[in-house]
DNA sequence: TTGTATGCGTTATCAT
DNA sequence: ATGATAACGCATACAA
């Protein structure tokens, strides 16, 4: 009972803290958390790096870490994945946390599942299916995307192309990519106009492939491009240069990324911040309630970043 | 003792297992560390978010993550910084971890001194000044820095530059800046050549910015330049293609990079690879080994990539 | 081969 | 206000 919980005369208080200073004595989390029935520990599951990870997923990560640190907690690591399922078992199965968070949440996910099953607090980052079943924290890519096809529409913009996350991940229901080709999809009708959407790989060379396929395949090509593949970006930013395609003369351009990333080009890519620190501080509060009281409503955060026009959407040029 | 250490009949042991089936139980992490010992667990120091994290550092936590599961073991993850030290005074006090390793370590590193003050396994990636007196698992930045300007002199380049990490790691004498720089200024004395180096920041408009000066400042400009920094690349090729600079024609340019980030370019560096997921495979052997055999000797694992030619090297320019 | 008791280092609950 | 003691859930050593 070292930590205050009781009452204690100042005299032996002093004697008690001089011998912990001089024994450099320190108490073991383990005993500790035995005793106590909490780990003060938290469980990220990492997308599998056999993927390409993203800055933005990274500094998630440290987010994640720092927002916890702050907290008093620490995170334990579980990289997900057919070959790294053990790992999450172990973590939910023995409980070595005291709640979960888990990143790149499908529509339909196993580890959600789970969870729930195991009465363990956890929230995702993205929803699933159930959205109202669980905590989570997401970015509003529905109106993000819906607001930059508007926006590219009252510019007079008549064709755009959606670049989208990488095919396999629309195929498991990842909710970004699922619901930005949804929005997308309803934008260009509302707006009557012409849209294509195709999906990229998480790298630069795919962004630059489907970019050129983009500007040959097409006739008329389209005269807007949105993105929200943050690698992809810089391969779409290349193509565009290579094929002499001046930004926003004779294209407008509009990505959902981090901040930095959409600073980094020349010129900056207009479009809305992937606000990574702040939904890392959101989960881990999040999920610190959930733990500390279960009875509290769920939190469901929906952040939605202001658009920042920064020159590379203008007026759509006169038609081919 | 449901693991098998024992001597068991193959009747009761078909009992157990039944009721262990479906009662759905499993052993308590906690409980388990506490009787046993150990935490099957390990300690992963990042380095802080508030400086640009990079894709190297960010793929190296997976890999760890993963060479972890292989073994059945769970990372702990601690930021370093200033603010972010209780993490760390937590994880090796209170023994949440059997054993820690080291991101981003300096010459002088005090995480270091408090891991062999606590008698806590670790293993660093890079190495302190004291190397012998750990375990580490580096990259040769040296010995890649020295062909690169090897090969540039049989090129017949005369005058090179080299981009280096930021100056704030130098002068906290970060281990791969500082071998960098210094397998530099010698490899450049040996050849007879003119060599000019300077830092960037951990982004790309630091890269370009840096490399703009290099054209335009230095009369004649040099013929050659080699990086080891991973996001600045970005900027210098950026720059280089502003100024009309091509590549290998006007000059060639070398870098230490993951080979991902380095084929993402057009024209692909060339150079040699940051083998992250090597690291931290070799990073997480050496930590078991240390835990499991004390006695046995300490791991030094330098690893030496080989270099690649992508074609961004070639015969230096007649002289302006 | 199997049952039983004691210890791991805390926290929490009793009496005092 | 303080001291003693029982859990916490498992491993291990010792009896049986």
């Amino acid at each position: 009972m070292l930590s205050g919980k009781r009452q204690v005369s100042e005299a032996i208080r002093e004697r008690v803290m001089r011998v912990v200073e001089e024994s450099g004595y320190r108490p073991s989390a383990t005993a500790r958390a035995l005793a106590h029935g909490s780990t003060r520990t938290f469980g990220l599951v990492i997308p599998p790096t056999s993927e390409h990870l993203v800055v933005e997923q990274l500094r998630f990560v440290g987010a994640v870490a720092e927002a916890a640190a702050a907290h008093d907690h620490d995170v334990l690591l579980s990289p997900s994945g057919e070959a790294h399922e053990s790992t999450f078992d172990r973590m939910v199965g023995e409980r070595r946390v005291d709640g979960v968070i888990v990143m790149e949440t499908m529509l339909h996910d196993s580890r959600v599942a789970r969870l729930i099953e195991e009465g363990l607090p956890f929230v995702t980052i993205g929803r699933t299916g159930a959205e109202e079943a669980h905590s989570w924290v997401d970015l509003d890519y529905a109106g993000l995307v819906t607001e930059a096809v508007t926006r590219l529409a009252a510019l007079g913009h008549e064709r755009i192309a959606l670049i989208n996350r990488p095919q396999r991940l629309l195929d498991r229901e990842y909710g970004p990519a699922f619901r930005a080709l949804d929005a997308f999809e309803k934008a260009v009708v509302a707006h009557d106009l012409r849209g294509t959407t195709v999906c990229a790989e998480d790298e630069e060379e795919s962004g630059a492939e489907v970019t050129r396929r983009l500007l040959g395949a097409l006739v008329p090509p389209p005269t807007a491009i949105v993105t929200v593949n943050e690698r992809a970006l810089d391969g779409v930013v290349a193509a565009l240069r290579s094929a002499r395609v001046v930004v926003p003369r004779d294209l407008s351009l509009l990505a959902v990324t981090s901040e930095e990333h959409a600073r980094a080009h020349e010129p900056q890519i207009g479009g809305a911040d992937v606000p990574t620190t702040e939904m890392g501080r959101n989960a881990v509060e999040a999920l610190l309630r959930r733990v500390t009281h279960p009875e509290e409503p769920l939190a469901h955060v929906l952040l939605s970043p202001p658009f920042l026009p920064r020159g590379t959407e203008g007026p759509a040029p006169a038609s081919a």
